[in-house]
DNA sequence: CTGTTAGCGCCTTCAG
DNA sequence: CTGAAGGCGCTAACAG
């Protein structure tokens, strides 16, 4: 564990000249480059590696910024930290990350984040409460905060203002619908499970509005039951397909959904995309190994992570807006295979064979 | 940004009593428990937050942790760090994570970790000579290193021992395979699409012997197409069930790969798993949602990633063996739709129609 | 029980 | 161009 005094007493010059030379300063400073030789090879020789931490304890500033976010393990999480970790690493910035369970870890890992004086932290579809509290006990302390959320939460723009990264679900959606009217879809229904979240809110919002812009009549079947359950698929199913009028295309919420709705479609005997399309949201890997392939919306997740990183690394070098940043971040539609043109209006009196079994 | 400086003078007492009291030694040194109380009660009132940086100076150790590795944006690399986080946070520690690309950036967030002086970090399929690079100069930091992967290097024992931990793949094939000769298959092929890295060859062993001890012929398909696209997975196709004693199972080296063969198989009119079981390898969420939802062999990155912390924490902590640590972590297998008892030979003959369209 | 002193490794004026 | 001095916020003996 070599240090900076060694290396001074070992090249014969103040530990202040070795300061310098190791922080590249040199030239704007002024050492000769004979020293400057001497000092970095025995740096190098010594395997000198820099104290970042006494270093921030001295100047009071760090470049480490802190994610912080439920799950990892959900690809949507994982996709923001990695874009992250990209942005953040190629400028020079280490990333803490930070589980949350509950309002609680949420508050407790702010807490950690300003126990390690990080530089600024991204924080992931935080429960409102917390964010409330945790926007106030990070500004208190100077420290930027980012979120990628729909959350609305109007947080003052007083001390520090929020960064907000989103994406924009509802044109999201509207993009399916419009893909469907286009291949000559006329009815088009959504599958439903409850409201999640906010950006759940957009995506029935989306569907609704440009369904209603198109004049098309609006469908939207909701559902609890578990699709991972031949009987939860088959009750979707009855409520789907078991009507004489049913639809030619279906929209889901998410792609996991989709792959359901997929499985659903194939044991009651319908073609997909022939008889059935079926589009699913969000972009996961999985839709890319389904059977016919997914076409869905993909969500920028990946691109979250990195302008949310971007953003904050700005505001923390004091490059960026004073005021809050609002951005929103478009979601594209990925045409693959479970889509196709609507099925000409004869074909669309078939009833599907539904099986009560292998659904 | 409050110190105890501003509490030891607020209260009216020495900072090194603030110190003590604030570090939860209060009793073991004796403190007026009137006095702790006011300490305590403006802490709070401040909103002090302790600075472990300067603590990590003074005291020369830290409670974070490196989790290093190529991409979050695999499920089992996600699946590793959250195992990471669960047991870091539990034990009051944090991790940094950091991504690498090539052996050069392993290197540079290998530098990076020691200029943070971590207490230790962990590594996720490192490059050989990167890793042995890594190993060196992390043990002449004094700094334990912990490695997920399969690479046998001897690194040497004499310094900071390495910490290993990785899946028993061989012992999981054996799994696979002894699953499908119980429902009767004795046709049994496995697809093999190069060799990626030792798990790979550890993979093919276990196919191999668990086979041999079966008494069961053996037989291994190379095969280099991309099965994302039709023409790829026609072609596997054809080796696959162009011949009239075609298998009656198919085992694969990845769950990604697995699905590829659901399709190839329904695009071949094979019913799954009537007429052929198709089983993957690793437990990826996908398989959950494929149709028929995919057996495989799971293989328990989460723990991996556990175990790896709690490892590195003892050894950090002390508490750890001083010799190298190896654990290696079972399988499992999981039945799920994919699987079942081999059709009746006199069904064997049956031909596949191979359709050259819809593969 | 409390205050004093020294020091962790580095940075930053400010004289020489 | 270089050295000395003081400070960042906290810990760790060791006296009072």
């Amino acid at each position: 564990m070599p240090t900076m005094e060694g290396i001074a007493k070992r090249v014969g010059v103040s530990r202040a000249t070795v300061s310098v030379i190791l922080n590249g300063r040199a030239d704007s400073v002024g050492i000769a480059a004979a020293t400057r030789q001497r000092v970095l090879a025995v740096a190098r020789e010594l395997g000198y590696q820099a104290n970042q931490l006494a270093r921030a304890v001295a100047t009071g500033r760090t470049k480490v910024i802190g994610f912080v976010g439920a799950s990892i393990r959900n690809e949507w999480t994982a996709r923001m930290e990695d874009g992250v970790l990209d942005v953040a690493q190629q400028s020079g910035y280490l990333v803490k990350a930070m589980k949350t369970r509950d309002s609680e870890t949420e508050a407790a890992m702010i807490d950690a984040a300003i126990q390690q004086r990080l530089a600024g932290v991204i924080a992931v579809a935080f429960d409102e409460a917390a964010l409330m509290k945790a926007h106030a006990v990070l500004s208190r302390h100077g420290m930027p905060l980012a979120t990628i959320d729909h959350t609305l939460l109007n947080l003052g723009r007083r001390r520090a203002p929020r960064i907000r990264v989103f994406s924009d679900d509802e044109t999201g959606m509207a993009l399916a619908v419009r893909h469907l009217v286009v291949l000559g879809h006329r009815r088009i229904t959504m599958v439903m499970k409850g409201v999640h979240s906010t950006s759940w809110v957009l995506r029935g919002k989306g569907y609704r509005d440009s369904l209603r812009d198109a004049g098309l009549p609006m469908r939207a079947i909701e559902d609890e039951s578990d699709l991972q359950d031949a009987g939860g698929r088959n009750q979707l199913g009855r409520k789907l397909f078991g009507l004489t009028d049913r639809p030619t295309a279906v929209i889901c919420p998410t792609d996991v959904i989709a792959m359901g709705v997929l499985r659903i479609a194939r044991a009651a005997g319908l073609r997909v995309p022939e008889d059935v399309s079926i589009i699913g949201f969000g972009g996961l890997d999985t839709g890319l190994y389904a059977d016919p392939a997914l076409t869905t919306v993909a969500l920028p997740f990946d691109r979250m992570g990195e302008r949310a990183a971007e953003l904050l690394i700005a505001a923390i070098e004091g490059k960026g807006r004073a005021t809050g940043v609002e951005e929103r971040l478009p979601a594209e539609l990925i045409v693959r295979e479970s889509t196709g043109p609507a099925p000409p209006s004869n074909e669309m009196v078939k009833r599907p064979s539904l099986r009560s079994s292998g659904m």
